[in-house]
DNA sequence: CAGCAGGGGGCGT
DNA sequence: CGCCCCCTGCTGT
């Protein structure tokens, strides 16, 4: 039987084991009513083991209650073999009815009332069980004493029953919690006077066969804060699983009510429903193909999969903290306010479109309104990575800016000596007119945007380096002032933007942005907060940018894949693109103006101390080289190359060169990618 | 309706 | 802090 089982602990078990670590922190009762299991209950040695889940002859009970049902049931989960998940389907469907029959007509929450009436008659209850799902009402209170509610003339002889009960003397839902844990702090002392000598060494065992914590009884975490369940479609709050599942069932039509044949949990979603079966029996279809780890859903085989990889998509614009996982990003952070470095692709190419919103809370696949079309425009070797794709899809931001509103990527930090301050709301009626009109926003793989610089992904390794973040700020900025151009309109408007390029509102809700994002007044007062490699050294200051009508003949590249459906999306680049350099010249080639004609990197600029210098709108001077490029790519990737400190230094390679006709030479006959 | 991205939280190191 | 897990909720079909 538990032969069957071989993966690892369930998120049931998971949990078990967080309430036993809450119990321990926070003084709860070391045999609370969850835990109270039938200690009669045979246990073998190989059922200890594997994880401490419950053996299929287990699968047994002899209640009826909702309550007892769902106890059953989450302990059941851990070990049910995957093969057991059909069958359970069928129980299910074939039961669902029974499952909550108690609760029919009955959705106001009032378990402890429903279960009152079982507790009492938990034989007559047992008969309309099917055997499926079976367990001993003796579950939760092996001693058989009579529980008494401290309240009301309640008794139980389940505790669990009287745990729910419990709930039900209490409208503050805050008080609960302690309210509860007070009785069972209570009914622990007495357990603990009458159980066997090593009544301590099994609690923890059944705990971990026992319910799930949160489910009937307030669940702590680990600062000792009671989990709240809050309705999304009301203001009602939940202290505990089963009160939120019994408050969902009055917003879900009876028609549309799925629920679970193993414990009381409801939905309106079948999908809902099979995550949640899957988790009760421990069904882990989706397998990593380069270990044995398998997971129930594809968002976590996601993200196993980054523990695969060496790229560390997530980076701090502060430090050289980078991390794999949006969400450790987030928490570095949020921990010590810094900013969010752009976001890599899983080949270590820069994408740009991703924006880690530190404070957002919203969930879910990015916005799709327009970002398909996008990758269909701008992936046509479409990859299927699915790392690439979360990649470039992580983080976005979700909502679109206000068409009043001025892209804060198009407000870099321009060099003092930039040229012509243009006033926002005196932008060129033909700056960048048309230019973005259906094009593409695109992310760009190192080669195809910068061929000259490192071709390598940046890693945990890496990232301190100087020279690496320096070529980061290049790159970025690089890419910036790419898309600067692809996505404004003659009103300095974003057109056909992926989403994901624009910024958020502030969440009003969210804690301060202090440190994290910036708030960037254009001149309709509006808000939106930008990444910090968009920062400008100030909010007020004004844009530095000199826009300038562009040769809409050229917009027109991007065009030629597809119709108006194609709009820019950050996408990955298939990994061939990567490794041919041939398409970097194409690239080149293909957007020779547009990004050429545009603004400078901040970046950059800063870099150079400003050595860089803008003799017209089309030329960009090395003053270091005397070289002068008509395309600021060309002249950005060239700048990256003069160091920081000694611009005949390569800050590439570190070879130092004594002038500028050696460093010339060495820039171009040394390979540095 | 259903796929799946990802926010949030926790465990192990 | 890396990694894992739960499960919500956005979005395309």
């Amino acid at each position: 039987m538990t032969g069957n089982w071989q993966g690892p602990s369930t998120s049931v078990q998971r949990q078990e084991q967080d309430i036993v670590k809450n119990q321990e922190s926070h003084h709860l009762p070391t045999t609370p009513a969850w835990a109270s299991v039938d200690k009669t209950r045979e246990e073998s040695t190989e059922d200890k083991n594997n994880d401490s889940g419950i053996s299929p002859d287990h699968y047994t009970n002899n209640s009826t209650s909702p309550t007892s049902r769902a106890s059953s049931s989450t302990a059941n989960c851990s070990l049910s073999p995957e093969s057991a998940i059909s069958q359970d389907w069928s129980n299910m469907q074939n039961s669902t009815h029974f499952e909550y029959n108690s609760q029919n007509g009955d959705l106001s929450g009032e378990y402890g009332k429903s279960h009152s009436v079982n507790e009492h008659q938990p034989e007559q209850e047992m008969n309309d069980v099917s055997n499926t799902m079976k367990q001993s009402s003796e579950d939760s209170n092996p001693s058989q004493e009579l529980l008494q509610c401290p309240v009301c003339p309640f008794t139980s002889l389940n505790r669990v029953t009287l745990a729910e009960h419990l709930t039900t003397h209490y409208a503050a839902k805050f008080e609960v919690a302690d309210f509860v844990k007070s009785v069972f702090n209570h009914l622990t002392v007495q357990d603990e006077n009458r159980t066997s000598p090593n009544q301590g060494e099994r609690s923890e065992q059944e705990l971990e066969e026992t319910d799930e914590p949160g489910l009937r009884v307030p669940r702590l975490n680990s600062q000792g804060k009671v989990k709240t369940f809050r309705c999304k479609q009301c203001n009602f709050v939940a202290i505990t699983k089963l009160e939120f599942w019994d408050h969902s069932r009055s917003h879900i039509k009876a028609e549309k009510l799925l629920t679970c044949p193993k414990c009381p949990f409801v939905t309106e979603y079948k999908h809902h429903l099979e995550y949640h079966l899957r988790n009760h029996f421990g069904s882990k279809p989706f397998k990593c193909d380069k270990c044995s780890y398998s997971c129930v859903n594809k968002s976590m085989l996601n993200s196993h999969l980054k523990s695969h990889s060496n790229v560390y998509q997530y980076r701090c614009a502060n430090c050289s903290y980078a991390t794999k996982y949006c969400h450790s990003l987030k928490l570095h952070l949020r921990k010590y306010l810094h900013d969010p470095a752009m976001v890599l692709n899983v080949d270590g190419s820069p994408n740009p479109l991703p924006i880690i919103d530190v404070y957002g809370t919203r969930r879910g696949p990015k916005p799709k309104s327009q970002t398909k079309s996008q990758e269909e425009a701008t992936q046509p070797n479409n990859s299927t990575d699915n790392n690439s794709a979360q990649a470039t899809s992580s983080q976005f931001s979700p909502e679109v800016a206000s068409p009043t509103t001025v892209n804060p990527y198009l407000q870099p930090n321009y060099p003092t000596n930039s040229m012509d301050v243009v006033s926002n709301d005196a932008a060129p009626v033909n700056s960048l007119s048309g230019l973005v009109q259906n094009q593409t926003v695109m992310a760009f793989s190192y080669n195809q945007l910068l061929p000259n610089l490192p071709l390598k992904p940046f890693t945990n390794s890496e990232t301190d380096s100087n020279v690496d973040r320096q070529l980061e700020h290049m790159r970025t900025n690089v890419l910036m002032g790419y898309l600067y151009n692809k996505t404004m309109d003659e009103q300095g408007i974003p057109k056909n933007a992926p989403q994901n390029l624009m910024v958020r509102y502030p969440d009003v809700n969210a804690p301060s942005t202090s440190g994290v994002t910036m708030e960037v007044a254009d001149v309709t007062g509006a808000k939106q907060v930008a990444p910090a490699f968009l920062r400008t050294t100030s909010s007020s200051e004004k844009m530095d940018v000199k826009v300038e009508p562009l040769d809409l003949s050229k917009s027109s590249v991007k065009q030629k894949i597809g119709t108006s459906r194609r709009k820019g999306k950050a996408v990955k680049l298939d990994r061939r693109v990567l490794e041919e350099d041939t398409d970097d010249e194409q690239m080149m080639q293909d957007e020779p103006q547009q990004y050429g004609e545009q603004q400078q990197s901040s970046a950059q600029s800063s870099t150079v101390n400003g050595k860089c210098s803008f003799g017209n709108d089309h030329e960009f001077t090395c003053q270091y080289c005397d070289i002068i490029f008509g395309n600021v790519v060309m002249y950005t990737v060239h700048m990256g190359y003069h160091g920081y400190n000694e611009p005949f230094t390569c800050n590439m390679c570190g070879h130092q060169s004594v002038d500028k006709v050696s460093f010339f030479l060495h820039i171009a006959r040394s390979k540095h990618s």
